[in-house]
DNA sequence: TCAATTATTCAGCAGTTGATGAATACTTGC
DNA sequence: GCAAGTATTCATCAACTGCTGAATAATTGA
């Protein structure tokens, strides 16, 4: 028998526990690290269901935890689901940024709509190339957070608006002159074509015919940015197709 | 006191009760139709938090009606869903069909791209342009279940193929020689951008800074068709973009 | 070595969920 | 005018929900 220990942990934050892991891991890499494993677990059910689909049972469940151990370290259900959604952010963002700038860099004058839409997609693009599982759910939890009306639009503006505005700086110096309506408008139906992609409804394999893969991101990569890029010259210079003055 | 009257309604349907409102409406129009005020407060709250984010109760009290009565019209949750989803399609995808059936046949030999895609959305977009919350609230919810993962996709296609293999068609009539997967690979595309419009997040109104509003379906109206069908001449001719042979 | 700290599990509560059988109110046809 | 059918409400259930206090196990630091 154990002496029973009363009071323990009573060091612990007063109101709010919060269990950020500071330091070096304190286990070995091979050991589990019970948070990545909640987190994997909670990604993939997330991007399911969404946020109401979805037990913190069933997460723990799949992660082999107990429930209490997603509470110690999210708090809440909506901390867990706010980890995930920030967990990769950091690092396909500053893919993101560092692929426009390094496409500006290199094109100098000879920048293109095409090759500023091109350098913003192919980290996304390639990433879910790879087939990695865990990215693939991630991607399709933002499209489910950019179609959610009642809180998405908040929570990709707090999370993605940096890029987005980087993005259009660069597609700025690819459009001289342009109109900002216009530019914002393109990038609207930029955002939506590519969420709908990430989300992997497997829609238009079906109707299709199995001929068009969600799931084939190298065919979306080839057609996506040229696809999307006319469509920016279409709407932002519009003196060009719609003949208004003759050159 | 009333006398007691056991077993009552011992005549319906065994099993499975169903009330599908058969015949003319039994009541004057003035006097509320409770099947249509449910199913109006079912919109509501669907195309706001989707299925698993709306309890029955918060259905049932915007109805101003008891728990009961949603059980009773629609037998189960899903029930209720599937009878929102499915009330305006009907309207709107003879609408759809009408107005590409009506270009091809007054555009004749000039079809053209930009006309085709034109008349597939205004329907869409003249009804979300007139401000109806209850279309705007379907058309979001169409955006929802576009995007879900799990069962998205087989809804979507029991619903809408019919019309989308219609656009193709049109389409197809269009772009001679197109090759089909470059075809279903453009409607995706346009299929992911109407979908963002749609789901009317106001994300572009903030990313803007008000200078694009979700809601002004008229700017959009504008700008979509010629933005998408810039995409689609694209990808589907890219002789004449790539140069790859000299004209 | 062992006390303090951190990680994990255990057991359970209070409120909510979708659903249902029965009671009551309304409508209709004869 | 009343019996049969239809519409609506009432009261309630069993299962499930997020969450928590306390117990136990593992790790660390001096």
């Amino acid at each position: 028998m154990y002496a029973v220990r009363v009071f323990t942990q009573p060091t612990n934050m007063s109101t709010k526990r919060r269990k950020v892991r500071r330091g070096r891991p304190l286990k070995t890499d091979a050991a589990p690290d019970m948070r990545e494993r909640i987190l994997d677990a909670a990604e993939d059910h997330f991007s399911r269901h969404g946020f109401w689909g979805v037990t913190v049972r069933e997460v723990a469940q799949e992660a082999k935890v107990d429930t209490a151990l997603l509470h110690y370290y999210f708090d809440t259900k909506r901390g867990l689901f706010d980890a995930v959604f920030e967990r990769r952010a950091e690092i396909i963002n500053k893919e993101r940024i560092e692929s426009i700038d390094a496409y500006v860099k290199s094109a100098g004058s000879a920048i293109s709509v095409e090759g500023v839409i091109d350098a913003f997609l192919q980290p996304i693009l390639q990433r879910a190339a790879t087939g990695d599982q865990r990215w693939h759910n991630y991607f399709a939890l933002i499209a489910q957070v950019n179609n959610t009306p009642a809180w998405g639009g908040e929570t990709m503006g707090r999370t993605f608006d940096n890029v987005i505005h980087h993005l259009i700086d660069a597609l700025r110096q690819a459009l001289p002159d342009v109109s900002e309506e216009e530019l914002y408008w393109s990038y609207h139906f930029l955002s939506g074509a590519l969420t709908l992609t990430l989300s992997q409804t497997g829609r238009i394999d079906r109707l299709s015919e199995g001929l068009c893969k969600s799931s084939d991101f190298q065919a979306i990569g080839r057609r996506m940015a040229p696809f999307i890029a006319s469509g920016f010259e279409r709407l932002c210079k519009p003196q060009a197709a719609k003949r208004k003055k003759a050159p």
